[in-house]
DNA sequence: GGTTCGATATGGTCTGACCATACTGTGGTC
DNA sequence: GACCACAGTATGGTCAGACCATATCGAACC
């Protein structure tokens, strides 16, 4: 061993102080969404620097869908506090996968993961299921492949939704957003999709009769008919 | 229905023109990780913009761990494209838990279900389980809960990862991260981590074995253990 | 009371400068 | 030729100050 004990200096921008001050705040005085942070000048001159870092600070919360900033005065302009986390996740995933550090192949199993455990769990949540059918019916009335994927993206999020965690709504809101054009692509190879209508009714029902062992299966068998070059 | 079929003009901000272009770039352009974007400087001429836009730009990439700057002059300075969701995934959950917009309840469900997953997977991949091993000898030399929960982290992390999904490996880590604090929490209250390790070797050897329902229920029933109030 | 219009506070953008850092190349030294 | 010291330079990081667009507020006016 011939540590010396020395580490090496990290070296601190000043935007990630101004993030870790505002992070304090956050937690210290127990911010919550809705409130609103001082204005960018202010801030700036409140911590002593320029007015650059703070917004650079700024983009990064907003990035995280932590802050939304509004031009203007009044009550709603400024930097308001909020809980996106959805579009972040989203803008992450597709990121890495146009950076092919991610495979489609991985983003599909978590989706399965999480589909199941979303199915189990509604169906023992006794949620609200009227959105369940009213997806359903949009992706009856759809016309193009891009219609019935919104809906199918709606139904499995409103199971997400049902399931009771906002995490993993937020999870799959952005694998489901993330891959759109996959998904458009499989339904216009699959042609028919009546197989599929049969699948979201039999999950429907298993979510409605509380039934979870029944709700993982269909959901399972569901996902390898919209992508069997995936489930071969 | 007053609807004149006008839309909002969406007020597009310079970075985001910026973000935009660098992102067709990436997938257009085929860059991968380890290529270099042009110089903040350079950027900025090219596209008509300000430093500070291309820097905002910058930020947000940073943010979602697809870029890394480097200060300093040479092949490895300026803005290298990388893979580092984890960092990006962890500052979300850590941020978002603190405006309590989450709740430690929805972290650990969502960890149960990935821990599961992993777990099966691990099991069936036949992938490399000396990491595994490696963290228990260290959960058994630690000293401190810190130090415990540290390696049961990386017991933990090394079943994501053997089990092939970088994105849920990704996720894993930063569900760990963003609890560490209550994880140490969990363990003093515990007092005496026997139980704990009981699991672990149970869960190690129905990985080694294949076992993937044995490995499911040894995860399953180990998180019971680690988090009883959370399990009633 | 309602309207109009200027004042003002806010974020968004730009310019230009300077600093710290880390490589690059040059020239000298041995 | 090998090595070393040092000036040059390209890079990100930071700052100050200005201007613009937007949205509200408020006073003056009708």
């Amino acid at each position: 061993m011939d540590d010396t004990g020395w580490r090496p200096v990290k070296r601190t921008r000043t935007f990630e102080d101004v993030l870790a001050q505002i992070e304090r705040r956050i937690t210290e005085d127990g911010l919550t969404v809705g409130d609103r942070l001082p204005a960018e000048r202010q801030l700036a001159e409140q911590l002593g620097v320029s007015r650059s870092s703070v917004r650079e600070a700024m983009r990064v919360l907003e990035t995280l869908g932590v802050v939304s900033s509004q031009v203007g005065r009044g009550p709603d302009a400024g930097a308001v506090l909020t809980s996106r986390p959805d579009s972040a996740l989203t803008d992450l995933l597709r990121l890495h996968l146009g950076l092919a550090s991610l495979e489609m192949r991985e983003v599909i199993d978590a989706r399965h993961m999480i589909e199941q455990w979303a199915a189990a769990h509604a169906a023992t949540s006794g949620a609200d299921t009227s959105a369940l059918a009213a997806a359903l019916a949009g992706m009856d009335a759809a016309r193009t492949a891009e219609e019935f994927v919104e809906h199918d993206t709606a139904f499995h999020c409103a199971i997400a939704d049902a399931s009771g965690n906002r995490l993993i709504a937020a999870i799959m809101r952005s694998l489901r957003d993330s891959m759109r054009r996959y998904s458009v692509e499989a339904v216009q190879r699959l042609g028919d999709t009546s197989v599929l209508r049969a699948d979201h009714v039999r999950i429907l029902e298993a979510v409605e009769r509380g039934e979870a062992g029944e709700a993982t299966r269909a959901v399972s068998e569901h996902l390898a008919h919209a992508y069997p070059a995936l489930f071969r």
